[in-house]
DNA sequence: CACTGATCTTAACACCGTTAAGATCGCGTC
DNA sequence: GACGCGATCTTAACGGTGTTAAGATCAGTG
């Protein structure tokens, strides 16, 4: 009945393409999307360098795979964070924000797996696969977004705002990364920015179009 | 007297160090980060795979090298976006945004070379070059932000606004070369969702403070 | 029980960053 | 003008990478 990775196993592992997507999640908090190695993955799980290529066409693959588990990760912790600040009585846009900026800060490598440079080089059919994944763990903001939107009159759907938020958001996490915004950037520092960003963007798109250049 | 790069060299190359530098943002520019390689990048210019290391530490001190390098043309491109704008009767800031966003989506492999993640494991000294080289050009919007946010009476300083717009624009920049924002997503579509993006940032922070979180 | 196919291993390939040892040559010194 | 020193460049090698081919092992089916 041992379904699970068990490790007296003589030859054939059992589950190792769970092992090894798990072991890649594991692997990219731990050291970042470069301490990914497939003979180190490998060795984690207990297996040789070659094994993983029965489970997946390449290293690619491996880590668009565990990026789809990753993002369910994700999406669980901006519905939550919508949740918690309903509770509290704030505004959930902003828990969806705080949410995702801590996801991100706190596991740097986590978050290279999902929007790294390595998902655009991958086979269509399988880019298209962790794209899903993220769009529907990604777009739990969408209700909040669509809320915060309404609340204050704007006359922007929420689709159209979307790409703004992700980009406040997404562009906050990744200058901390990259150590852009100082190297002693907080996470709370770095939450508190994002805040005063999406409300500020929230508040300024009150009777924007999508369109338009002037002074 | 032939003192820069001149084909007919037999061992001595003459301007090695800032032939692998162009050779490095010219590789950048083509194939990407990732298609850098120190064996390439000297076969470009007609050098040993070992060469470079007379002239550079390691792989990390020639593409912080190049990246300073690079770092001058975004700057140069910021402040022409902002005397543009001038000319053209819109916000100066919004030609930076324009401007900042053109150069990343122009060449994504440069644009790499600048925000990639490689800068983040260097010895801190060059770090702190490359650091310095990047806030001299970046800082060209400083002035533009400046005036925007005076122009709409907010009580925001320009280096406290200035790590929200970076962000808008870091992300938006990045999103789009994740292909996070669709695949179809054209430059100038991308310039204008900056746009509107700043736009709403600036409006926006009209009356906000740096902290606070309430409902 | 034999066989078949999936699973895993070992061994090898080319390429990577990096280092050591030696070849070549520019240039200051006598 | 010849000498020699030191900077520059090359070749060769190291371990590590992704990837592939060939063979070993084993689970499950007839």
């Amino acid at each position: 009945m041992q379904s699970k990775a068990q490790q007296g196993r003589s030859y054939h592992h059992g589950d190792l393409r769970q092992a090894l997507l798990e072991a890649t999640v594991e692997a990219a908090g731990e050291g970042g999307l470069d301490a990914i190695t497939l003979r180190s993955v490998a060795a984690r799980v207990g297996v040789s360098g070659a094994a993983p290529y029965h489970h997946f066409e390449n290293k690619a693959d491996l880590l668009a795979a565990g990026a789809a588990l990753a993002f369910e990760r994700l999406g669980t912790a901006i519905s939550a964070g919508a949740e918690k600040a309903k509770i509290e009585g704030r505004e959930p846009i902003l828990g969806v924000a705080e949410a995702y900026v801590r996801f991100g800060l706190s596991s740097p490598g986590e978050y290279q797996l999902l929007f790294g440079r390595h998902v655009v080089d991958l086979s269509l059919d399988t880019r298209e696969e962790v794209r899903a994944a993220g769009r529907l763990s990604i777009e739990g903001g969408l209700g909040p977004l669509a809320e915060a939107l309404e609340r204050r009159g704007s006359s922007m759907s929420a689709e159209e705002a979307f790409p703004l938020l992700r980009a406040v958001l997404h562009g906050t996490v990744d200058l901390v990364h990259e150590k852009e915004l100082g190297s002693d950037m907080s996470t709370d520092r770095a939450v508190a920015l994002a805040t005063v960003a999406v409300r500020a963007l929230l508040d300024g798109l009150e009777g924007s179009h999508t369109e338009g250049d002037d002074a």
